[in-house]
This record gives C-alpha cells, structure tokens and sequence, in this order.
DNA sequence: TCCCAGGTAGATC
DNA sequence: GATCTACATGGG
C-alpha cells in the first residue's frame, strides 16, 4: 500500500513516488494560511514550530535542506501522505459523479494535518476577511511572538507562537496586529488554552459532535469556524465548512435556489458522509478557481 | 461612496 | 426555530 519512498540525496530530503498530490493546489486551496510562495511549485511552509521548503518536481517532493526525520516524523502526516485518495475519490463518485470535474481539476489536494492552536486562531481570524488579509495577519502574529525560521533576503518566517507566548497576548495586542473585533475572541480563545479547558488533548476521545460542541463554547467560534478547526486542525475529516463560497457554488450546482446553510450541510452529510471534508476541498477550490455563483459570473 | 470578505454574538420576533 | 445588525480593517 505505501508506494511512496523517502531517500536522502546531498542537503536536500526527497519524498519520490508520492500520488494524488499537488503543493499548489494543496497550499493555496484556502485550508492554510502559513506559507508564502517562494517559485513556481515551490513554497516555504510553517507549521506551528515546524519550518518546511519544499518544491514539486513531477511526483517528487523535494524538502530542501531538509532533516530526513523531520520529515518522516513530522511532514509525511502533515501531508497526510500515508492516506489512499484513490479510495476517497472513488467512494466520492460511486455516490456522486457531479464531483467528477472537480476531483479530475483538483486531483491533487491533500487535506492537511495541521496544528490544533494554529488552526483554531487562524480560524477566528479569517472570519469576514479575505484570505490574503488572513495570512498577513497570521504572519504579523508569528513575527511579533514567534521565532524566526527561515530568511532568503526576500522573504522571513517565523515559527507560531506556542505556550505563555501563545497564552499571554492580550486583546489590545492582538487589536496592534489588525484584528479588529475579533481580539476579544482571541483573548478568549488564548486564556481558555492557557487554563488547559481547551487543547489539542481533550478531543481524543469525543466524536464529531462531542468535539464541535466544545469549539463552540470559545467566543467567536460558530458552526463554519468549528468545522474547520474541526477538519484542518483536528482530523475529523467528516466536517464540511459552509461558508459564503461553499454556499454560493452549492446552490449553484444541486439547489438551483438560494438554500440556508442548515440544509446545505443536512445535505452534505447524506450525499458525502464520512468523507464530506474531502468532498468540501475539492468543491471549494474549484468553485473559488472557476468563480461559480458569483454574481459577474452568473449564466 | 458603497459593497464585500472562508462569520458570529446578541437582540428580536 | 429563523432573521437582522454591528462588529474592524482593507480592497475593488
């Protein structure tokens, strides 16, 4: 089943043989918000302390002066490498051949296993904002309380704040890095990890709903905001995100009519089940490429 | 000037 | 339950 194989060769770590993978489209459909692009199929990507330049050649991922157990520890599962598409793919379209165009267009997105403090204030950040205002703002956050990882001269990375340096930001700090209304959620959300009420941890043995209701006691996480943390940052691969865009390209393709979020996601659940987050990537980034149901696209 | 952005809380019915 | 609005900030 593993077909992949990781080899060292000089500075640099290569993960060859890898299927249903694409950096690009794995890192710009809108799942993550920590990575800049560094070329063409090549970026530099930090995941809470952990720093990655990676670029795709043909089915070769190269890390370059990469750590090889870094990445076998580390990168294969923020990947999500060890995982089959081909089965997802299929089970997709067994159920649904309307996703077809979609999985053929994004046939190469990986969910991310990404970390849970970084996801869920990532998270609270994007609401009402756009995704270019969101990554600014996650990276203004990682070079105030973070540690620098990376520097080329054009571009510096820093690591996201982990422990008191996470913990302790304050409401006016986190207002100083462009948040806006949404630092009084912050401030929430930090002291509530700080008290350990809220952690990676306390997830391991809860089921979707177990899990989302919990999200959701933290202030300024609502229902799309605990999906997402939910599929990105917690593996429950079963949540499906309806957001402005998911609800727009929904109705474009199924309904045919303005249709409420509740019946969206009712609908979601029937038609895609246990793989409804996959199902949700490969729509959203397609709709957001193509445009679908926005307004100076309509008919 | 107006409208919108990977939404949510609080008020209101 | 379903709907309405204010909420900072930035860009078209």
């Amino acid at each position: 089943m593993k077909k992949y194989k990781v080899i060292q060769a000089d500075k640099n770590i290569l993960i060859e043989n890898i299927e249903d993978f694409n950096i690009e489209q794995t890192m710009e459909c809108g799942q993550c918000f920590h990575f800049v692009k560094l070329g063409d199929m090549e970026y530099g990507i930090v995941s809470g302390e952990h720093f990655a330049h990676v670029k795709q050649e043909k089915d070769t991922l190269i890390f370059l002066d990469g750590v090889i157990d870094e990445v076998n520890n580390y990168w294969i599962h923020y990947f999500d490498i060890d995982r089959d598409y081909g089965i997802i793919k299929k089970g997709l379209l067994e159920k649904d051949d309307a996703l077809k165009e979609m999985i053929d267009e994004m046939y190469g997105i990986r969910i991310l296993n990404q970390e849970f403090e970084e996801t869920l204030i990532s998270f609270i950040i994007s609401q009402n904002k756009q995704i270019p205002h969101i990554k600014q703002i996650v990276s203004m956050l990682s070079k105030q309380y973070g540690k620098k990882v990376f520097d080329n001269g054009k571009v510096d990375m820093y690591t996201f704040p982990k422990g008191n340096n996470l913990y302790d930001i304050t409401e006016e700090q986190f207002r100083q890095c462009k948040t806006g209304f949404r630092a009084a959620y912050l401030e929430d959300a930090v002291t509530r990890m700080k008290s350990a009420q809220i952690s990676g941890d306390i997830f391991t043995n809860m089921n979707y709903e177990e899990a989302k209701d919990a999200l959701i006691q933290i202030k300024g996480v609502g229902e799309k905001i605990a999906n997402c943390v939910l599929l990105f940052g917690l593996g429950y691969r079963e949540a499906f995100p309806v957001d402005v865009w998911m609800k727009r390209i929904m109705e474009d393709i199924y309904f045919k009519k303005e249709t409420s979020k509740e019946e969206i996601m009712r609908f979601a659940w029937e038609q895609y089940g246990k793989y409804g987050g996959y199902a949700q990537q490969y729509l959203f980034h397609y709709g957001r490429t193509h445009a679908i149901g926005v307004k100076s696209n309509k008919k």
